[in-house]
DNA sequence: ATTTGAATACGAAATAATTCGTAGTGTAAA
DNA sequence: TTTACACTACGAATTATTTCGTATTCAAAT
C-alpha cells in the first residue's frame, strides 16, 4: 500500500488537521490544540508514533523534543476521502454530495458564491 | 444516543446503501448485491443483526426468511456524514469540500450543470 | 551532584468492528 | 417420513483502534 492509498483512522485524521495547519509541531502542541482534550497526553503520543511507523509522519529527534511533521498531502487526502464517501454514501454520484454539502448551515452566502466561480472555471 | 446521532460503521453503511436502495430485502439479497463479494453469507447476516439491535434496521419476522428495512434515514444520514467530513477534513468549510468533490473525475458535464441549476435555486 | 519535570518508549488493557463456524430449525421435495 | 437445504442464532476468534500506565532518559534548576 503506497503512501497515497492510505485511510487514516478517525484519530490519525485529528492529528493530521494540526499537522496540516501548523506544518511543525511538538506531541505537546499536537494534544493542545487537540479537540480530543480528554484523551491523556501519552495517548496523542502513542498515536503519533504509530503515525510514524505508518509513514504517515516523519520527525525530527535531533532534540530531545522531536519535530513532527506530516507526510501525508493535504489535497490529496482530502480527495480520497471525499471519493470514497462519493462511493460509499452517495452510491457514486458527485452532484448528491455537494448539493448534501450545501443544503447545509455551513455554506454561506460567500461561500455559494465561491462555489459558482469555481464551476464557471471549470468549464 | 437518538436514531439521528448515530454513526453507523463502514460495514453498516455498505449495507444501508443497499437497504435504500432496494427499501426492502432479505439477508441473501442484500449479501449478493454487496460489494463485499469475499465475505460469507454469516458475516452479511450477523452484521444485519447487530444492526438490528442497535435500531438501525427493522424486521419482519413473521416468516423463516426474515425481511429487512433501513430505519435511519437517508438524507439525514448523509447530512450528517458530510457535516463531520466538512468538520473533520476541511476545518469546517463546505465549499473546500464542494471543490474537492467536483474536482474529480466523477463530476461529469451533466452533474455540473445540475449543480449550477441547484445553486442558481438556492438564491 | 541531586532533584525535578517534561519527554519518549513501549507493553498491554480496553474497546470496537469484522469475520466465520457450528448448531439448530423449519419447509419443501423426494 | 426422511432428506436436503436455506435460513437464523450466536459464541467466539481475529483484527483494528484507542487508551493509559510505568519505566527510562535527558536537561535545566537548585
Amino acid at each position: 500500500m503506497s503512501i497515497n492509498n492510505i485511510k487514516p483512522t478517525e484519530g490519525e485524521l485529528e492529528i493530521l488537521q494540526v499537522l496540516w495547519q501548523k506544518k511543525l509541531c511538538t506531541v505537546r502542541n499536537v494534544h493542545e490544540t487537540l479537540a480530543k482534550k480528554n484523551a491523556r497526553y501519552t495517548t496523542t503520543l502513542k498515536l503519533m508514533q504509530i503515525m510514524h511507523e505508518k509513514g504517515l509522519v516523519e520527525r525530527d529527534t535531533t532534540a530531545k523534543t522531536h519535530i513532527y511533521k506530516a507526510l501525508l498531502n493535504q489535497e490529496k487526502t482530502q480527495q480520497q476521502l471525499v471519493n470514497k464517501m462519493i462511493d460509499n454514501v452517495f452510491n457514486g454520484s458527485a452532484a448528491r454530495l455537494v448539493m448534501q454539502a450545501l443544503g447545509n448551515k455551513s455554506a454561506s452566502k460567500e461561500e455559494i458564491d465561491l462555489i459558482k466561480e469555481y464551476l464557471d472555471n471549470l468549464k
